[in-house]
DNA sequence: TGAAATGTTGGGGCG
DNA sequence: ACGCCCCAACATTTC
C-alpha cells in the first residue's frame, strides 16, 4: 500500500504521529508539501515567515534525502493536488496532522469528503476536543484550563525519527521554491536540527532563570523556540518532555521554578489553540460581544508611526524595529506595543493582529489572535479594559539600563540611562551631549500617555 | 501577565 | 511635653 504524508505545519521527522501512522500502514510513503496560493497570498501572509517556511522545507528535504526518500512539492488547491497525486502514484491513504484554524479545518473537511484523509493529533499535547469543563462546554478562562490540562495524564512517549525511509519513484516535483525575501537566517536558522539544538541549550541553562528573567527585554531569558513550534520543527511534546533534562520537571508542581513557568507558556499556547478550535469566530470579531463596537480612532498616520517605530516612546519603538528587522519580538514587548496601539492610539486590535501576522516568523493565528484580544480586553479571560500599560514604567522595570532600547534605536545610544525611557525630558544641553535632538533626531511622543489613558478609558466605558 | 488615585500610618521637624 | 504638619512608605480602592 502507498500513502501520502501531507506535511503542513509539522516539518519534522521525530515525534511525528502523522508520519508514524503512515509508515505503520503503508510500504511506501510519499512526503508531500502543497504550496497553497490561498495561504501564500492571504492578507495575513508574511514574506519573512514564508522564507522561514521554505528554509525549513529545504532542511526537511535534506533529511528526507539522507533517509533515502524525497520531498515532493506541488502547487495548487490541496484537493486537486491530492487527487492528482493519489491517482498518479496509486496512493490509497493520506496522513496528516490535525490543525485547528477555521481555514485548515474547512480545507481538511473538504479533502476528507473526497479522499481517505487520516488526521493525527500532534499540534498540541492534549487535543482541544478533550479539554472540557464538567458540563461538557469548553474552557474560556485560562486558570481552570491550566489545572485541567495539568491533571491529564501524559500518554505515550516521544516517537523517534524513522530510520531509512522507503525510496520513491520519480514524481513530478516543483522542488522547494527560493525564499521570496531575504530572511534573517542567521538569527533563526530553520529546521528540526536547529530546533533540537536550541531546546537542549535552553533546557540546560536559561530555563533555570526563566521564571524571573523571561520578562526582561534586555536579557536572553526566553527560549527563542516560537518559530520552530509554529512550523512543527519542534513538537509541543518534545518541548515539554525536554524539561525532564532540566532535572526538576513535575507535571503538578507549582514551585519547580523555571520549568513550571515554561510549561505555563506551553499551556497558554494550547489554551489559545483550543479557543480558536471551539470559537472560530474570534478571528473575525471580539470574543466579548459588548466590546465589538468600540469607537476606534484608527488614525492611519499614527498606525504607521507605530509600525515603523517612530512613536517617541523608546520601548515601543525598539520593539517595533526589532520585529521589522528580525521577524521576532520579545513577549513582554508584544504586550507593551499591543497595549500602546489599542489603548494609547485607540487603533482597532485587528490592525495590529494583521501587522504582526505580516511580520512574525512565529505568527500563528491562534496565539496571535489570543494575545491581541487579551491586550485589547476583548477576549477570553482578557485583561480588563482599564489595564493600560505605561510604556515608561514597563521600560524601567523590564529594561532597567535601556540596553534593549539602545540595541534597536541607535539614535538613543548616547542618551544617559536616567532619560533612556523619557528622552523628551532631557534638558537641551543633555540632548546636545547625547547627539540626540528631540523632535529632530528622535521623535517627540506622538501622544501624551496620561491623556491617552483617560481617552481610552472613556472610549471603552 | 497594571497603574493611578486615594487612604492610612508613623516618624521627624518645629513652634 | 505636646500638638500639628509634612511626607514617605505602604495598603487599598478605583479605573
Amino acid at each position: 500500500m502507498k500513502a501520502i504524508w501531507w506535511i503542513r505545519r509539522d516539518l519534522r521527522l521525530s515525534d511525528n504521529p502523522a508520519l508514524a501512522a503512515a509508515l505503520e500502514r503503508a510500504e511506501t510513503v510519499i512526503p508531500l508539501f502543497i504550496l497553497d496560493p490561498r495561504l501564500l497570498d492571504s492578507p495575513h501572509a508574511s514574506p519573512k515567515r514564508t522564507a522561514f517556511l521554505f528554509a525549513g522545507l529545504r532542511a526537511l528535504e535534506d533529511s528526507l534525502r539522507q533517509q533515502g526518500s524525497a520531498l515532493v512539492v506541488r502547487q495548487g488547491d490541496p484537493l486537486t493536488v491530492l487527487h492528482t497525486l493519489c491517482k498518479e502514484a496509486e496512493a490509497s491513504e493520506i496522513f496528516a496532522e490535525a490543525d485547528v484554524s477555521p481555514f485548515a479545518r474547512n480545507r481538511d473537511e473538504r479533502v476528507g469528503r473526497d479522499l481517505p484523509l487520516n488526521l493525527s493529533s500532534g499540534l498540541t499535547i492534549h487535543p482541544p476536543e478533550v479539554l472540557r469543563k464538567a458540563d461538557g462546554r469548553p474552557y474560556t478562562v485560562y486558570t481552570p484550563f491550566n489545572h485541567m490540562w495539568r491533571s491529564l495524564p501524559f500518554h505515550g512517549s516521544l516517537i523517534p525519527a524513522p530510520g531509512r525511509l522507503p525510496p520513491l519513484l520519480p514524481l513530478t516535483n516543483l522542488g522547494v521554491p527560493d525564499s521570496p525575501a531575504h530572511s534573517p537566517d542567521d538569527l533563526f536558522p530553520a529546521g528540526e536540527a536547529e530546533a533540537q539544538r536550541r531546546l537542549v541549550k535552553f533546557t540546560t541553562s536559561a530555563i533555570q532563570r526563566y521564571a524571573n528573567e523571561r520578562d526582561r527585554m534586555d536579557l536572553d531569558g526566553t527560549s527563542g523556540l516560537s518559530p520552530y513550534l509554529r512550523f512543527g520543527m519542534l513538537s509541543a511534546r518534545q518541548a515539554a518532555w525536554a524539561t525532564h533534562t532540566a532535572g526538576v520537571y513535575s507535571i503538578n508542581a507549582s514551585t519547580s521554578g523555571g520549568t513550571d513557568a515554561w510549561l505555563n507558556e506551553l499551556i497558554w499556547r494550547e489554551f489559545y489553540l483550543a479557543i480558536l478550535y471551539h470559537f472560530p469566530h474570534v478571528r473575525r470579531m471580539a470574543f466579548r460581544p459588548a466590546l465589538r463596537s468600540i469607537a476606534w480612532r484608527n488614525d492611519p498616520d499614527e498606525f504607521t508611526a507605530w509600525a515603523e517605530g517612530r512613536t517617541g516612546y523608546p520601548v515601543v519603538d525598539a520593539a517595533m524595529r526589532q520585529l521589522q528587522q528580525t521577524g521576532w519580538m520579545h513577549n513582554r514587548a508584544r504586550m507593551i506595543t499591543a497595549s500602546f496601539l489599542t489603548k494609547d492610539l485607540l487603533v482597532d486590535w485587528h490592525w495590529g493582529e494583521r501587522y504582526f501576522m505580516q511580520h512574525l516568523l512565529d505568527g500563528d493565528p491562534a496565539s496571535n489572535n489570543g494575545g491581541w484580544q487579551w491586550t485589547a480586553g476583548t477576549g477570553t479571560d482578557a485583561a480588563p479594559y482599564f489595564r493600560v500599560f505605561n510604556p515608561v514604567l514597563q521600560g524601567m522595570k523590564y529594561d532597567p539600563q535601556g540596553t534593549y532600547v539602545r540595541c534597536w534605536v541607535p539614535e538613543l545610544t548616547a542618551v544617559p540611562s536616567e532619560f533612556i525611557h523619557t528622552p523628551w525630558k532631557m534638558p537641551i544641553d543633555v540632548q546636545r551631549r547625547a547627539c540626540c535632538a528631540i523632535g529632530k533626531d528622535y521623535p517627540t511622543p506622538i501622544v501624551d500617555h496620561t491623556l491617552a489613558r483617560q481617552r481610552v478609558l472613556a472610549a471603552y466605558r
